[in-house]
DNA sequence: ATGCCTGTAACGTACAGA
């Protein structure tokens, strides 16, 4: 099995690149980030044609998630319970959840797709919201392992963290920014302190999988490595091998972040899966 | 060339992104 992580920056955009490369890149599972549409403005019909089911949540214009599969998608949760809302209180009290996070199991195999919120600056208020964000995943992903050790499970998408000073092509550009505060970076080893690992970065230490728009960012190649795949015990042992398809970079109207993608160990291995 | 930002909502310009 192919699982791939890959914000698409508007899917709408962006169905014809992705669609292409679902096919070239062999992909089983697409975990998707920032689809910019409701459920009635996505692409469904594309995918279906491309022979994909997908499950979304999408709200508005801003962010959206979405699973794609040609191996069935089960389960299906949009957000999680200690999943943090931003915002003005609405008619419950409460800011609004946003569409930052959708699980689904396909083969066994538990895939969230998770788009991180930014944090913006470090005095502004989508900041404390990141941070509190990343220690409600933690928190839940933590309560869901102990219930159940024996599934695979992959939290993938865009951390909107980069974890070590080397996953930014400058720190000097990042001074009092986030993504490389100290803050962060705690909120997301928290992740491997309840048994998570990046499935990714043992494989391939190097490379980024974001390069901004502007100022030629990518053909300078000043990118960063903010897009994981944190997988858990049971799902770390299945991986066989990793990309960041940094050709999705190039060419006319790509996405500024490319595909991650992991391989499974699948049916034709001499040994079952899951065992 | 990988090239000086892009997408959405809404039709001029604001907001978001990292």
């Amino acid at each position: 099995m192919r699982i791939a992580t890959w914000n698409v920056n508007s899917i709408r955009a962006r169905v014809d690149r992705v669609i292409d490369y679902l096919h070239r890149g062999d992909i089983d599972v697409l975990a998707m980030q920032e689809i910019k549409c409701r459920d009635s403005q996505f692409p469904y019909a594309a995918f279906e044609a491309a022979g994909y089911e997908v499950v979304l949540h999408g709200l508005n214009q801003w962010n959206g998630v979405a699973i794609a599969s040609r191996l069935g998608l089960e389960d299906v949760e949009v957000t999680f319970p200690s999943q943090p809302g931003f915002g003005p209180v609405g008619d419950d009290g409460q800011p609004p959840v946003e569409a930052r996070a959708i699980g689904a199991t396909i083969e066994g195999v538990r895939v969230w797709s998770l788009y991180v919120p930014n944090g913006r600056e470090l005095d502004n208020a989508h900041y404390p919201y990141k941070l509190e964000w990343l220690a409600g995943l933690a928190r839940d992903t933590q309560s869901w392992l102990a219930e159940h050790p024996d599934i695979p499970l992959a939290l993938m998408g865009d951390w909107n963290v980069a974890p070590f000073d080397t996953d930014v092509w400058d720190m000097a550009e990042f001074v009092n920014s986030t993504h490389v505060s100290q803050p962060e970076r705690d909120a997301f080893f928290a992740l491997e302190g309840i048994g998570l690992t990046d499935v990714v970065r043992p494989l391939l230490p190097e490379g980024y999988t974001y390069w901004d728009y502007k100022q030629l960012r990518f053909p300078r190649n000043e990118g960063m490595r903010i897009d994981f795949i944190m997988g858990s015990p049971a799902f770390a042992d299945l991986v066989e091998s990793a990309e960041i398809v940094r050709d999705e970079r190039k060419g006319d109207g790509p996405s500024d972040h490319v595909p991650v993608v992991v391989t499974l160990t699948g049916e034709d291995e001499d040994r079952p899966m899951f065992l």
